[in-house]
DNA sequence: CTATCAGTCAACCATATGGATGAATGAATG
DNA sequence: CATTCATTCATCCATATGGTTGACTGATAG
């Protein structure tokens, strides 16, 4: 089914964003707009292989695409694909808010208890 | 300062929500209310031990919460730190906004004062 | 007294991750 | 022709992660 497709994509999104340092480059894309991989290194003080590493974590979720122009690729961050985060909680959110109002029913019928 | 914390805490609780098992679990707790270690195990063909870790995991991120009963250890869903997500969510999406405010007002000035 | 039970702790293992360094690529420029 | 430039690829390394199995604990049931 798709279910097992998109919780891969939710796994893969929330993992990529749960570094630092890619987070930090989502941030100074969404600011700057579409950045090239060169200017963004020179932000941090890691070596431009490991900022290319990360961009691809990145790209891979979904979370920025990149448009090359020769040697030259221009990232740019993907909001959408962090919905699914949005989603994700909210579902959740919602189940537990399911178990209250069941709850609530069963305490005010107080018919059933079994522990 | 305090910023450097919440940013942990942040990265702890994607990395933490990145795993499906662990995904699955918070979900489990959501519909079920408070479990045991046990009875959250017996769901899954990990081993306790291994459940036991991802329910460590959880509880370091803060999304779930222990209250030892001598053995028995009742382990319930925190929804609330959860929401840092979403905050971080929102903040991004909108210094993302703020960029196209900018950049519309560049250019209407743009439109305005050049040629 | 011994067995049982709910959990954690301690090793151990394979694989993933984040980082560094040193190629290699292939057009453009001198 | 040699250099420069923007990036990725290929290694290599240390540490983190997800899992397993096998103690250990300490009250209670038989």
């Amino acid at each position: 089914m798709v279910e097992r497709q998109k919780d891969e994509n939710l796994s893969a999104i929330l993992k990529a964003a749960s570094d630092p340092t890619r987070r930090a480059i989502l941030t100074l894309l969404a600011q700057h707009g579409p950045m090239k991989v060169t200017h963004i290194a020179r932000q941090y003080d890691q070596s431009l292989n490991a900022i290319s590493k990360h961009i691809k974590v990145l790209e891979t979720a979904g979370l920025v695409s990149r448009r090359t122009e020769w040697r030259e690729h221009l990232i740019e961050v993907q909001m959408e694909p962090l919905s699914a985060i949005d989603l994700w909680f909210t579902q959740l959110r919602s189940i537990w808010a399911l178990r209250f109002d069941t709850l609530e029913a069963a305490l005010t019928e107080e018919t059933d208890n079994d522990n």
